[in-house]
DNA sequence: TAACGGTTTGAATGCACGCTCAATTTTAGT
DNA sequence: ACTAAAATTGAGCGTGCATTCAAACCGTTA
């Protein structure tokens, strides 16, 4: 065992774990799952092999580590549940995207590739999603508290699936303005309501 | 080269060929590009690699035929360009999500996957994006002649997102009823116009 | 400053992958 | 039936992957 909660560690060890994990995180985000290798993420954090075995007890344990980070990061301000606007937690969203990187294109490629054939990965994205339904179904109740509580559960779905979209969009074509998209849509919500 | 149009075929190495593509869509889209080996499509295809290596060149020229095929069956019925509505284009893209397995789960998966690295694939699906935009935009315009042109646009960035993002839901939880949802949103577009 | 233990080293291991090939069998035109 | 080309066989090759380990090296604390 060498999980960092159970042994004491040296400093030196704590910072290697540190730039292990950063190079993880951007190998994840630039060249996905099968690109990150043990070898690649070594040579980014300028530590051999031996080390990263040190640290971590498989290649697994530190991309699953990674991968929670990504997931837990896109629930913003949790401290602002109950209070915060459907325009917020749309901008929010789109404040994650843009400055959340690399941590935000890890969460957007997890989807389509390890969470298809890893289990927990997939439960806890689902269980992630339906956390993050709810607290925008609660916003969009304060927003319009006479909708039909069915209608707006089938339009929060779909805006939810629209800020998705947009983010694979701007995975894929970089050049693509997912803030400002996004900030539009804000806007319409907040003039207009769930569209 | 064992390019199928330039050698003269006999009828049991077409059938082989057949099967071993049959056997990559649904290893593509039951477990991804890692979990697609030679070895695994041989094994479905009850084939052995010897085989698989007289009818392709390499593994790559397999998936890539595969994902090509993802990427065209997306457009339904290109003879109705021109005459079809929004509602139209909406629920064909449900169609091809629950009548196009397993080829649309290749195509929802190439998206975050393959795509990040392989810049061809990239090019032709941004290519592809970009042509089913128009085809909804024109049959927007069709729809609702007097709307601003930018608005037009905007909106059916978000509407593709949000048919996308539902297709990514459905991709992690099989549960997820796409199809109703989807249809739900064409009677919704049909009644009451762009979102 | 001694010594215990965490840390680094880097060569080495085993394994699964994509892929090859010479021998053999099957197909199809004559 | 003959034959030339196509298809199949399956052992085997090289490569790159995740992972291991004994030895050398330092940090920390008593």
């Amino acid at each position: 065992m060498t999980s960092p909660n159970d042994v004491r560690r040296n400093r030196a060890g704590l910072e290697t774990r540190q730039r292990l994990l950063a190079a993880t995180r951007e190998l994840l985000s630039e060249v996905g799952f099968e690109g990150t290798t043990v070898k690649a993420i070594c040579q980014k954090a300028e530590v051999l092999p031996g080390s990263f075995y040190n640290q971590f007890d498989s290649k697994d344990e530190a991309v699953l580590e990674v991968m929670v980070e990504a997931i837990t990061a896109v629930d913003p301000d949790p401290a602002h549940e109950g209070t915060d606007t459907v325009a917020d937690l749309i901008a929010a969203y789109a404040r994650f995207m843009v400055d959340g990187q690399p941590l935000s294109r890890v969460y957007l490629q997890m989807a389509t590739s390890v969470a298809l054939t890893d289990e927990p990965i997939r439960n806890q994205l689902i269980r992630h999603h339906e956390r993050r339904m709810e607290r925008f179904i609660a916003a969009a109740r304060r927003l319009e508290p006479d909708r039909d509580i069915e209608d707006i559960r089938f339009r929060v779905q779909t805006l939810i699936a629209a800020l998705n979209g947009l983010g694979y969009n701007w995975l894929i074509d970089a050049g693509f303005d997912v803030a400002g998209h996004i900030h539009r849509l804000a806007e319409q919500v907040a003039e207009h309501g769930l569209p």
